[in-house]
DNA sequence: GCCAGTCGACTGGTCAGACCAGGTGAATTC
DNA sequence: GAATTCACCTGGTCTGACCAGTCGACTGGC
């Protein structure tokens, strides 16, 4: 009796690289090497892992382009620590829209998913800090006149990075900031050539207002459905026509 | 009258590779090098770069650690390009629950958020063939025994799966099937050790069942109530005590 | 004594050349 | 015609070298 129709794996041949990769990621991820920590220099390890220094060094640009190292020439320290970040999620998220593989459209009601289910838990688990947060965010962007946009747009981003960590689920707040600025790096230069800023702008306040309220007063299916047709409203115009019908299945109650 | 208070900023020389890797990067997302194609050997890459071979080596590690390609060592063709893949977001998640970034009941309860999105919106969009595909995974779990636990598990995926990508958004359906990944790369020794297998797999059955049910007959809401009420049945008793109280606030109506 | 400049010993980044094991396909042999 | 051999090319690895940049200790002048 065997739980598997296949008795023997074919096994690939792993490479000294990976092998030496494997082995710093796992130091890493297992906190032996907490982020501000050096790795010894390329040289040290060299001999250390008793492999090329060639290998060495290919093993480290797998570490760097997974965000989990930083190194720069001339550092006496060695290579940097960083830890886990979501650069890293964000940077697949943004590969698949820039390769067609997703629309502009689904990552639209990516985030219309993402948004609706942090307001939701948000307005159940928040505490008084997160409050204070979101209304300082909200504050700050009605402060801005129609020509900082751009200061305006990390406002709008801080709240709902507010809102997201009120969730108390900090992957989801992760995965809401990749998609957020995958989103903003697709869509920035349409909502620049809008036609009136300062109308937009008090419109989005408004809706931040409304979200916050209902976030405040613990109405979960309320805050839930604001996130929705806020997405709704800001961006089916801007998306492919033939997405519409996507997001319009989100919003419909 | 500047949008930003920075008028200059800081500049991070660009290393050779990593030009080398965004060319080649920019030649697959824009589709110029689909799915299948080849790269030319390291060796030509070299002349046609004007840089060592090292320096193309690292750069074609970074674009193989990302899941755009690989090489095989012999292959007269060259390196194969992949084309954009989600093995790329499962590694990340992992990486983020390995390191203690995120536990596995925020795991759990991100999984949740997207498998009742998938089912809500399924039940809204889904095509015959959809159906067909549930209904077929269905049947191949019912015949399975109680010692093939680890193929129930794969027909469980791909159902899944198919309820994600009925939803008629891919890159909902690429980060549940990665987020699924993650969670089962987690608990599968802990799932494993349960005692009675085969009332648990008649459970999971009947589960897919009612889903599907749902699903056929365009009831949303309760496609998405199935979706999550199932999740916390199965995995609440895994998860660390102190994350119950999130996946509550996740089922609770 | 203190500060500024210099210098040397490192660092990572890059290159060139070499060797190896493995795969391919054409030439060779039966 | 089929099986075998073999030259050639692939990626994987190692070595040794050089460069530019960084840092710290040393040394000069004030």
């Amino acid at each position: 009796m065997t739980s598997d129709d296949v008795l023997f794996r074919p096994v690939q041949p792993v490479r000294a690289y990976q092998r030496v990769a494997e082995q710093i990621e796992e130091r890493i991820l297992s906190g032996d090497l907490p982020p501000g920590s050096r790795l010894p220099a390329e040289r040290d390890l060299v001999t250390r892992f008793g492999v090329g220094r060639s290998t060495v060094r290919e093993a480290l640009r797998v570490l760097q382009s997974a965000g989990l190292i930083r190194s720069r020439p001339g550092d006496p320290l060695g290579a940097e620590v960083l830890g886990v970040s979501p650069d890293n999620l964000s940077q697949a998220l943004g590969r698949l829209t820039r390769s067609r593989v997703a629309s502009l459209g689904e990552l639209v009601q990516f985030r219309m998913v993402l948004e609706a289910e942090s307001n939701r838990l948000a307005a159940r688990l928040h505490t008084a800090e997160d409050l204070a947060r979101m209304q300082d965010e909200i504050d700050r962007m009605a402060a801005l006149g129609p020509a900082e946009l751009h200061a305006f747009s990390e406002a709008d981003a801080r709240f709902h990075q507010a809102v997201a960590e009120a969730s108390g689920n900090s992957l989801l707040a992760l995965c809401a900031r990749a998609v957020h600025e995958a989103v903003v790096a697709v869509i920035e230069k349409r909502i620049a050539g809008a036609a009136d800023a300062a109308a937009w702008m008090a419109r989005s306040i408004e809706h931040h207002r409304a979200v916050l309220c209902a976030v405040r007063s613990g109405e979960a299916e309320a805050a839930c459905r604001l996130g929705r047709e806020a997405l709704f409203a800001y961006y089916a115009d801007l998306v492919e026509p033939e997405a519409r019908r996507l997001l319009e299945a989100s919003v419909e109650p």
